[in-house]
DNA sequence: TACCAGGAGAAAA
DNA sequence: TTTTCTCATGGT
């Protein structure tokens, strides 16, 4: 399918699909992190990689006294590489952490954003060099508490695979469908990215497809599946 | 040993 | 404008 399909899901599919995902996993309470700064960290380290080895990367930035911007920007990069190396692409990675925190060093730091618009704030992000839309929209979800529906890699084999989309649309596509189909709540969209990426690392991984994919298929009339 | 995992940017076509 | 290549570790 083309990437420039519309993607237009009623609320119902998708509140159906929610419920249903917690109802099988529970309150996920995303991002996984002690503070908005170590989200951030963290959106930038989980590029292209399993989240394992974010935690490992993470942890050695804590034990060595680098989780924070001043630290980042004041060691070398040789030596910020080397202690996101578990996290693979450290050298990109460094680049683009480094990249990160000397921007946000020069809004005065991440509580300075606080309050700002979310277009205003996204276009900024997108801006820096190593941050893409998936990053932006963590951080700016998880971090900044504005109301943008994060897609992923595990986002989109979901609808592939319930037929809700062909997964290779443009993410801007994705993005603004969930974003026009469900109310703009902000503790709503930290759930239901967390419960897709539970549900995709527990069940839809299980070759060929699991069952349970049919559940968003019986939402009719208002009702919830 | 080979494959895969929560992207993004640059280069090439 | 779209596609391909590159970046890299660690678990299975």
């Amino acid at each position: 399918m083309a990437k420039t399909e519309n993607f237009s899901p009623s609320p119902c599919v998708l509140i159906a699909l929610y419920e249903r995902l917690h109802a099988a996993y529970g309150p996920q309470h995303w991002w996984p992190a002690d503070s908005s700064l170590e989200v951030v960290v963290g959106a930038v380290l989980a590029q292209n990689v399993a989240w394992t080895h974010v935690e490992r990367a993470i942890a050695r930035l804590k034990t060595s006294g680098m989780l924070s911007c001043e630290a980042i920007l004041a060691v070398s990069h040789e030596e910020l590489a080397e202690r996101i190396r578990p996290a693979g692409y450290f050298n990109v990675k460094a680049h683009r952490l480094r990249n990160l925190c000397m921007f946000l060093a020069g809004e005065g730091g991440l509580e300075a954003l606080v309050g700002r618009p979310t277009a205003v704030l996204r276009r900024a992000l997108l801006a820096v060099n190593g941050i893409g839309p998936e990053t932006a929209d963590d951080i700016l979800l998880y971090a900044l508490d504005h109301p943008v529906f994060v897609i992923d890699a595990y986002t989109r084999r979901l609808l592939a695979r319930y037929g809700l989309a062909s997964g290779t649309e443009d993410y801007e596509i994705l993005r603004a469908g969930f974003e026009r189909a469900l109310p703009a709540d902000v503790a709503l969209f930290k759930e239901y990215h967390a419960l897709i990426v539970e549900h995709a690392k527990q069940v839809c991984r299980r070759p060929p497809r699991c069952d349970d994919c049919r559940l968003v298929t019986t939402c009719g009339r208002g009702g919830v599946a």
